[in-house]
Parts: C-alpha cells; structure tokens; sequence
DNA sequence: ATAGGGTTAG
C-alpha cells in the first residue's frame, strides 16, 4: 500500500500517462505510450502499467501482453485481475488461463471477479476438465456460491456439454437473478433441448422473476427449434405489450422465429419494422426467404443489402446460395459463387460447396455437379458434400453414379445409417431387390438403425407428436377414421399412393401402415379434425418428406380446402389448391 | 491516475 501511494502521485497527468490514454486500444500508439513510459521513468508505476497491459490485450496483442507481464515484478491482485479479464473479454481464452495460473503460482489470491473470467475463458473452451478444475478452486477459496461465478458456471457446463451439471449448479443456487435463469433457458436451447429451455422459462414466470430481451432471445429459439408458433407469438405480443426494445438481436430473433414456424410474411413483417439492421438481419430475412423457396424475394433484398452497404459474410453465402438452390436459381447461383471469392475475398466452405452440389444436382446437372466436387481438394471432398451428390442422383434415378457415390460414403462413413439407407432406396429403384436386401443385413450387422421419423402439430399452444403408425394419441380411433375418409376422398380426386421406395427399409409387418399411416398424415389428420375451417394447419417433421406424403398433401389440401404448411428437415412445402409452393422441385 | 462481472440473433 505504502509503494502504492509513493507511485500514485507523481505522475498524475504525466505526458506518459495522457500518451497512454491517447493511444486506446490501437497498437502502434500503445507502442509509442509505452517508449514514453520508460524514457520518463515512470514504468514503476503500477498505474500506468495496468493500464498499458489491459490496451494491449483489448488491442488484439496478446504476445505483447504477455512479454510486458514478465517485465513487472511482484505483480498484484489488481494487475492480474485487469488481465485476466480483459484477456477473457477479447477471446484469448487459452491465455486468460495462463494468466490466471501465473497468479496462483505468484500466491496472489483471486476472487470473484477473477473466477467469473476464468470460468468464461473455459466455456469458449469447452474444456470440461480445465473448468471442473477452476470450479473447485472457486469452492475451496469460497467464492463458490457467488451468482455472478454461479452464472458463469451455469453457462460453462452447458457449453461443455455437461447438461445435468449446469441444471444441479443452477437448482443449488440461492438466489437466481435474470442472468441466471437466462443462462439456464440458452443453455438447453443451445443443446438442442428446446421444450426443457420452454419449461424453465414457465417456472421462471411461476416464481415471478421479470423476463428480459435475452431471455426472450432464446426462448424465440427454442419456439423457432420447436415450431411453436403460438409460443412465438405471444413473446411477440408480449414485447410490443410491455413497450421492450426492438433491439437488432431481438428483431433478428423475431424474423427467424416467424421463418422457422412457416409464417414468412410476418417475418418480413418485422424486417420492416426495425430500426436498425445489421448482416444477421439482413442473412436472417434472405434465408427465411430461400427456405420457403421464394427464391427470387431472397436474390432481391440480397441485392437490397449490398445496396445499403452491409457487407455479405460467409453465412449470407450459404443462405444465399441455399435459396438459389431450392428455387432452381442455377446461374444466379453459380454467379454468387463466384462473387463470394472474387468480390469479397471469402473461402467458401463445406456448407457452400453442400449448395452448389445440391444445386447443381436438383436442376438435373448430374455431371457438373460431380465435377465440381472431384474438383475439391481431396481434403475438401467432405461426406457432406458427396451426401448432397447422393441426393441428386437418387432424385434424377441415375443408377450408376448413385451407386458409386453411396459405396464411397460408406466406406468413409461405416456407420451412418443414412447412407444405407439412400443406397437401399437407389437399389430399389432400380428394382435390384437383392441388393435391397444385402445392404439391409449389413445395418443389421451394424446394429444401425434408421432415424425415426415424427411429426408435431401445435393446437390450441399444445404441440402433438406422431410417429409412423403411432396409435399412442389419446384420439387415436377417430384420427384413423378420418384418415381413411381423407385417403378414400384423395383417391377419388386421383391420387394414387406412389410405390415408395421407403416400402423397401422397413419390416415384412410394417409395411401395411407405412405409406398409410406416415407420421405426417397423421398430424394433418388430427389438424384437420381440430381447428376451424380457415385456419392454416402446420406441421414440423425431422426427415424430409417423402414423395408419397407430398402428393397425398396436395391432394388433402384441395379435397379439405385447406391451406398446410409442412417444414421438412431442410425447407418449407406449403400446400394449396392441390399444389406445392416447391413445384416438386427438392 | 489502474477493473469490476454472468445471459442473447443469421
């Protein structure tokens, strides 16, 4: 304390210290500031050198901070503290660590402040041991059960995978704040556990803590995961209602919740309304776009954003080109490709690569499409890429190539059980059921499994599952019913059940229900029996549809006079007088 | 004269 004072005074307003504050977060000042700070001895001052490391850091130049750390000797807790955060707030994760392990090697105690930088560092991390690590550090200094550490824990499990634990950190807290209760809802959001992210938002209501924007950013994301557009709704209503900010992330958050539950012209609703936009905005409004296939909308506010001067990252590429391949956009596409590296020097991808071959290979280019990834290098050649390949040829029945690409995947990809699957469904196309069968015992062998297919509907804000044949739903008798009624009325308008290849995947006892009782008719069944003529029935289901359901819901659509929305593993169908919005083209 | 927290969008 004594030195501290001894150092304080003198150099108060010295030409150092205004170099330093002049200097910011921009290296090469800093530089300058720093030569200042030793010609006009001042460099013992703590001060002055706290403050130069933490410029350093926010400046980018971690190695620079690193090298002046060595330079200060007895380093205290409020130097390393500076450090630890500023390194931890401008993502250099792996040296907030080593600073944080020089500080307990130097026996300086951390506290709160330190653990809750530490703690983020190793949720970018995602380094499970490390955070264990530093989490049992933070219970034996007592700062364990601080709700700033305690948040941060919340969130380091989640990021590293470690669900129970995050829920346990989170259930033991004593006191939860808004922080903590968001970082418990993004936390089973960002795993994928939409409905559990819901629930503890309800018992975060329940218990009368006031939600804010973050908290309705994720909930958003869990409605968009799930398709809950009635949940949706009401967050929206709510923000309007409670006069919150449409914040850019927020309004992102809105567009691509409306998107994802089928409803594209509230999304563009929202685009409108807001203030203030940025490349997110702009790449969430041009995918809603391209994933219901509107393709030429999405080229449209694509040339609308470059207009206004927001600059194209890699994730507009993908939605651009994505778009361009669900509406058969081939030259814009491959126009687009191009520009991406040409124009604004960007790498593209897996993902980009996925799109042009899906692409290319939709619109029936089956050669420039397997061209163009034997073009790749060998490195970039990834399953995902041959997958897309895979699809194409199987939409286009191209025997041959189907086969070869299939086997290629295989042997990259053992245990996948799609790509037996699509091999089997190529086979069956081309009537080798032999080969059906062979490729079948080889999944057996493997123990591989389909993925099974479900659909949701959501009623009255209550979401309905159905798996294939699933006669678990308490209305099950009517449902079933109705559906035959449905199907009996479809075949007198022509519809004839198409001779799925899928027959082929399943059981010698499966197959009476498949095509019939597919989990997709079964929702649209139970939409049609339980809501109001007018009403647009809209279904979520984690596989792409099959052919066979895609004509039946034409056919329903005009039979019931009905609009249906479907959102399939990869884009939106919305069905109308007997016709699709995709032109059967997917 | 030096720091001061955890959660959020495509």
């Amino acid at each position: 304390m004594e030195a501290k004072r001894q150092f304080t005074e003198p150099f108060a307003h010295s030409p150092a210290h205004e170099a330093l504050l002049r200097a910011g977060s921009r290296i090469r000042p800093l530089q300058q500031a720093h030569a200042h700070i030793v010609v006009s001895g001042s460099h013992r001052s703590r001060a002055l050198l706290t403050k130069l490391l933490t410029l350093a850091c926010k400046a980018g130049s971690i190695g620079y901070a690193h090298r002046l750390l060595y330079s200060v000797r007895n380093p205290d807790a409020f130097l390393f503290n500076s450090l630890v955060k500023a390194s931890s707030s401008s993502g250099f994760a792996i040296d907030t660590v080593v600073f944080y392990l020089r500080m307990l090697q130097s026996r300086v105690s951390p506290s709160s402040y330190t653990f809750t930088s530490v703690i983020k560092a190793c949720a970018d991390l995602s380094s499970l041991r490390l955070g264990k690590c530093v989490h049992s550090h933070a219970l034996v200094s007592g700062h364990g059960s601080d709700r700033f550490v305690e948040a941060a824990l919340v969130n380091f499990y989640a990021k590293s995978g470690d669900l129970g634990v995050a829920r346990k950190v989170f259930d033991e807290m004593s006191e939860r704040t808004v922080v903590a209760w968001n970082s418990m809802i993004s936390a089973y959001e960002q795993n994928g556990c939409a409905r559990e992210a819901i629930e503890v938002f309800c018992r975060m209501r329940e218990r009368g803590v006031r939600p804010d924007s973050t908290t309705f950013v994720s909930v958003l994301s869990a409605c968009s995961q799930l398709g809950a557009l009635g949940l949706g709704c009401w967050v929206h209503d709510y923000i309007v209602g409670n006069g919150l900010d449409l914040t850019v992330v927020l309004g992102t958050s809105l567009i691509n919740m409306y998107a994802r539950c089928g409803n594209v012209s509230k999304a563009r609703e929202v685009f409108d309304s807001m203030s203030e936009r940025n490349v997110v905005t702009w790449t969430a409004v041009i995918s809603a776009y391209g994933m219901h296939g509107y393709g030429s909308q999405a080229m449209e506010l694509f040339h609308r954003m470059k207009a206004h001067g927001s600059c194209p990252n890699n994730v507009t590429f993908v939605a651009v080109l994505s778009a361009c391949a669900h509406s058969g956009l081939v030259h814009e596409g491959r126009g687009e490709y191009a520009s991406m590296s040409q124009e604004y020097g960007l790498v593209p991808g897996v993902e980009h690569h996925v799109c042009m071959v899906d692409m290319l290979g939709r619109a029936g280019l089956l050669d420039e499409a397997y061209k163009f990834t034997k073009e790749l290098d060998r490195g970039e050649q990834a399953p995902a890429v041959w997958t897309a390949m895979l699809g194409a040829c199987k939409m286009h029945k191209n025997f041959d190539l189907g086969v070869e690409v299939a086997e290629h995947l295989l042997a990259a990809e053992p245990n996948n059980p799609s790509h037996y699957v699509m091999l089997s469904n190529i086979y069956a196309l081309a009537g080798r059921m032999d080969r059906v069968e062979m490729v079948r015992n080889k999944m057996i062998r493997r123990r591989l499994k389909k993925q099974v297919g479900y659909s949701t509907i959501e009623v009255d804000q209550e979401t309905h599952l159905f798996s294939m044949g699933d006669q678990s739903h308490i209305e099950t008798d009517k449902i079933y019913q109705y559906l035959d009624e449905l199907m009996r009325r479809c075949k007198e308008a022509g519809y004839v059940p198409t001779p799925d290849s899928v027959l082929h995947e399943l059981e010698e006892e499966e197959r009476e229900y498949a095509l019939r009782y597919h989990s997709e008719k079964l929702a649209v069944t139970f939409g049609l029996l339980k809501t109001c003529h007018g009403t647009t029935i809209r279904i979520v289901k984690n596989l792409r549809i099959c052919e066979d359901c895609h004509l039946a819901m034409k056919y329903i659509s005009s039979v019931a006079n009905r609009e249906i929305v479907v959102r399939d593993r990869l884009r939106f169908h919305h069905f109308k007088d007997g016709h699709c919005s995709c032109l059967d083209y997917w």
